[in-house]
DNA sequence: CCGTATATGAACCGATCGGTGCAGTATGGC
DNA sequence: GCCATACTGCACCGATCGGTTCATATACGG
């Protein structure tokens, strides 16, 4: 019980930001919408921006167990490498799905010095890490530069299904992966 | 000399809201550091949003004017399309690089309905019909397809280059088009 | 039963938000 | 010399910003 409405308070932050913005939502609409007072959220979070860090440090969880689970679920290393592709395609299909929050906080927090950048940025960090970690499990002589050009398609991926037309970047990430890797043994 | 003032103020605009983003930037630090008052902006746009939507019509023709002439340069049609990611290259370089300015304006209004966000979505369109053209031009059987997957690379890119730690993500996404477009005629 | 901790609403703070009103000045064509 | 246009500074508007204060209420552990 003690915990509780902390959490409580980031997990619906998490919702409102990621729908809203950074910026575009007022620590009164938080309070509002949330039914939780600002009084109490101020206890819990100095300022504002230790609230977003927490978001962030909340995403920066639920996302990467989420995908990781997800692609584990594929079977062997290199199903999994492909499989990422196919959650990616679950997630634009959510009617909530407006880009990647990381992508988006550090597009509010442009400065890469700023503390929200810089935990935005060590998320992408960590999911590369795990990644290259499956790509060398998939037999990969180059794991880092596997990778890498793996990462590059996930984001560009997500801008394009948030920002442009294409029915089905996630589709078209799909297919350039399977080319990447097909030298890998199954 | 008629247009000179309003153009003035889109140009500095985009230099500020790019720097600082868009919420972030209030209309009176507009003026405090263009020099130019707010009075005179608001006789040139009604809203705030009105210039915005100039800054971005501003943004999207001196980028894709900038870039297919850079990739004109390359000479045949197969060359230009990998000389993209040479140009993006450079442009990361820049020590003002902050991403791409139209991936920011739709993080920064995620309502698909929204018309900054509409008009961020129309510049990808413009910069996709652009790149399938030069596709068809190098011979491609599906210039659809090909421009769709070297468009995913460039924004994937571009979040990288903003976001990541890696060192050339411009490079990391040339090797993969490579991969892409070499069953193409030189 | 008391003390502490947690959460509450509501009023309040100075600053800034987008936007307006007004009076005055500089410039250029006639 | 005159009038229109363009631009200016500056004060002002109501609303909202992030953040604080305070008095009160509820609940739990000793």
């Amino acid at each position: 019980m003690r915990p509780s409405k902390r959490d409580e308070v980031v997990h619906k932050a998490l919702e409102i930001f990621y729908r809203d913005g950074f910026h575009a939502t007022g620590m009164d609409q938080l309070a509002a919408e949330t039914g939780i007072s600002k009084t109490t959220m101020f206890k819990h979070f100095r300022t504002k921006e230790e609230l977003i860090l927490a978001v962030l440090r909340l995403r920066d969880q639920v996302f990467r167990n989420w995908l990781f689970r997800r692609m584990a679920q594929a079977g062997p290393p290199r199903a999994q490498l492909i499989a990422m592709f196919d959650a990616l395609a679950e997630w634009f299909a959510t009617p909530s799905f407006r880009s990647c929050m990381f992508i988006k906080a550090a597009s509010e927090y442009p400065d890469p010095h700023h503390p929200i950048h810089a935990q935005a940025a060590e998320h992408k960090r960590l999911l590369f890490l795990q990644l290259r970690e499956i790509a060398a499990a998939a037999g990969a002589g180059d794991p880092d530069a596997r990778a890498r050009a793996l990462l590059l398609l996930k984001e560009g991926a997500i801008v394009t299904a948030h920002l442009g037309h294409e029915p089905d970047p996630a589709g078209d990430a799909k297919s350039v992966a399977l080319k990447l890797i097909e030298d890998l043994p199954a």
